[in-house]
DNA sequence: TAATATTATATCAAGTTAGTAGGATTAATA
DNA sequence: TATTAATCCTACTAACTTGATATAATATTA
């Protein structure tokens, strides 16, 4: 399962993405709000966010939260790495967190590894062609109304 | 991830299905020692796909474990299943746990749902074809050696 | 009846998740 | 310049999960 901070992260940026014609900062405030996600806990994955280089923030008065990049460049995959660490389903398989399975003699001899390298991948590919600019085109498909 | 537990449940089963031309149960200890798992946590995981009808115990002197099916008709969603729970990374696409997602509105114009039904569809549809069959037949290839 | 297997229940340490609390810092504005 | 309103930072916590271990009961058979 993804975890609830994964998925307020990309509840979050949606929001931005579909407010940032505004041309201003959102509040976090604003966010949580309309999101139903705790205001203080939403504070800890935004700064997370722009430590990741996803969001860039503004303090003080009238300061906020704006995309760091174009939303075609911001994808789930990248969301989630940040959020919940490894996609794969065995360490073994990982990409950007491999570690070898401390039970398995021989990687190459173990058959279930190749059944999750496929999962690992299908999974890789469908989250990358996820980006935040597709999933707010999607969004707006016979729904005018926010 | 999946979990250690639901690891070692994979591997016990497979080690099961390629010694049951032995037409004699398969003992615990031999599992755990061969394939480097706890032996009382084993004996746990082995209890519980007794339970759902995956292996067959037998008790007392010269028991041990069978598998209650063909190897065809045992597949890791099953298994998965039954160690780890929902496959789906989150409740609202959960086949078998659905459980509506407490801060959506609408699950109909949810965005990110579209996608995690997507990767719930063809995780499935890989764990599905990954049969005790399959994977046993998969292994010898190239490695006549035990 | 002794040996050897599974079964059952209870316990536990460490880590993760989903928050909450309280204040420090920064910047616009009245 | 004081106030206001935003982000930033650190620490804490309750509940749950994971990966086991311990102890003993029960069943089978040589």
């Amino acid at each position: 399962m993804i975890s609830k901070r994964c998925k307020y992260a990309i509840k979050a940026i949606l929001y931005i993405a579909r407010h940032q014609d505004q041309k201003r900062p959102i509040f976090s405030t604003e966010i949580a709000e309309k999101e139903s996600i705790p205001k203080k806990f939403l504070e800890g994955i935004l700064r997370d966010l722009r430590n990741h280089s996803i969001l860039i923030s503004q303090r003080g008065r009238n300061g906020g939260y704006t995309l760091h990049r174009p939303t075609s460049e911001i994808n789930l995959i990248e969301i989630i790495r940040i959020m919940d660490g490894p996609i794969a389903l065995q360490p073994c398989v990982s990409l950007k967190y491999y570690a070898p399975c401390e039970e398995c003699i021989s990687e190459k001899d173990c058959v279930i590894r190749k059944v999750f390298i496929q999962v690992r991948d299908t999974t890789l590919d469908i989250f990358k062609n996820a980006t935040i600019e597709r999933l707010t085109s999607d969004y707006g498909e016979g729904n005018t109304a926010e």
